[in-house]
DNA sequence: CATACCTGACTAACCGGTCAGTTAGTGTAG
DNA sequence: CTACACTAACTGACCGGTTAGTCAGGTATG
């Protein structure tokens, strides 16, 4: 699940990304400081740089974690394709569960805004949008051979559909647009305008709270609080930049 | 040549908002400082302080500006409404025409993401969201009125619109994914799948571009350059930041 | 002792903003 | 026409605060 990783602060060195994520949260990318990190784990700012020579390593650490829960969390079972379509259109674009959620979509919309600048954010996020695209340019393909979807062209539909989950979080995080409704079109867009032969029935296909996913990131404490040797701490699961 | 943006520098305070959008465009909203301002005009920095209390003053002085701006690049003619709407979709996700595009694409959604952080920010881009949101809702409302457009529910449609272009925009700055390929899908959207009757004819619905943009969703050439300038009001202007 | 891990104190650089003072223009009195 | 006064616009130098990164140690463990 999500909490595999970021759950278990095993190493001082994983320690610091879940505190690098509570930091982002509370303080966005811009704000961000090493101080504030140290603030967030029990070690000093020192120390951060002892495990990462600098700021900028300590982030692209922090985007490779993040890529691996992503990966996890796109996994999503299901043999029918639009099915796993809807799924993964819900991981992208679940509402806000955790209090924590539209600030870290916040820090995530800054790091993208960096890529620009920063050639290695730009590489790290490339990743997550191809793996976003590549995901359901599958599904759709699979659709379309299965005589489901129409015959549309499933790399430019993918690029579509990211397009849109891209759209959602941003005009959430500037404007505080719901995710909910984007959500709710554009599973309606997959459901209704790609299927063939559904000419242009308002069939409802609320597949909301039905699907297989229901919560995919279980997430139960907030934050409960911050160290404790344990395993299963303030499980943060986070969210995907893609 | 419009190199910069159209605003003729009358007053000084005027210059400023447009070294301002130099600036930006080669240092970006993050790493911006009053020097790099100052650098871009020919004023000394403390002149700028002079001219605008703070930093957060000038650059909310240049939102106004570009709100401005933004409101009479979103002035299309065109009686037809579904004209109309291509044409605004067109305004927003027109293809990098200025050097300066990419990057001050970049700049703007710097800003979007920051405005969690800054309300006053926030309140400004809520502003070119609900401008952009509003002119589509008109011209879906009459699309539909004029028996155009199947009865789809207006509101949400022309935020289903803005998403999508929001998205694009995001897409473009931190992956660079190509805005013209969503721009086409984004028109074959609502010039196919949002018109009445229409059921799956990929129908060619170019009207004749009432901005001066001649095919509005075929576009075969990648890299268009040429034509421009005649029918253009000369406001050019900065994008949108909606 | 050696190694891994960590700390408090420090440095160098940067940036927003301030300030005393300069320049240029304009009006006004002699 | 000159002399003076006043003001808007502007400048270079400077200040205070902040931050990434360094460094000389300290501590615990094997």
């Amino acid at each position: 699940m999500s909490d595999t990783e970021p759950a278990d602060p095993d190493t001082p060195a994983e320690e610091i990304l879940c505190a690098t994520y509570r930091a982002l949260c509370r303080h966005g990318y811009a704000d961000l400081t090493m101080q504030d990190i140290a603030d967030e784990s029990d070690l000093s700012k020192a120390a951060l740089h002892y495990h990462y020579d600098t700021k900028q390593d300590l982030l692209l650490a922090f985007l490779d974690h993040l890529y691996e829960e992503f990966v996890s969390s796109l996994a999503v079972a299901g043999g029918d394709p639009v099915e796993r379509l809807v799924g993964t259109i819900d991981v992208a674009l679940s509402p806000p569960r955790r209090d924590a959620d539209r600030e870290f979509r916040t820090a995530v919309l800054e790091l993208k805004a960096q890529a620009p600048y920063e050639p290695a954010y730009r590489e790290k996020l490339e990743a997550f949008d191809d793996l976003l695209h590549e995901t359901v340019r599958e599904a759709v393909a699979e659709a379309i051979e299965a005589g489901v979807f129409r015959d549309v062209d499933p790399d430019e539909t993918a690029s579509f559909v990211v397009t849109v989950i891209n759209g959602a979080q941003t005009r959430h995080v500037s404007v505080g647009a719901p995710i909910d409704e984007t959500r709710s079109r554009l599973v309606a867009y997959v459901t209704e305008t790609l299927v063939a032969g559904d000419g242009r029935e308002p069939e409802r296909a609320d597949t909301a709270g039905s699907d297989g996913d229901g919560d995919l990131a279980p997430d139960p404490d907030p934050d409960g609080e911050s160290e404790n040797g344990g395993s299963g701490d303030g499980s943060d699961g986070e969210e995907d930049p893609a």
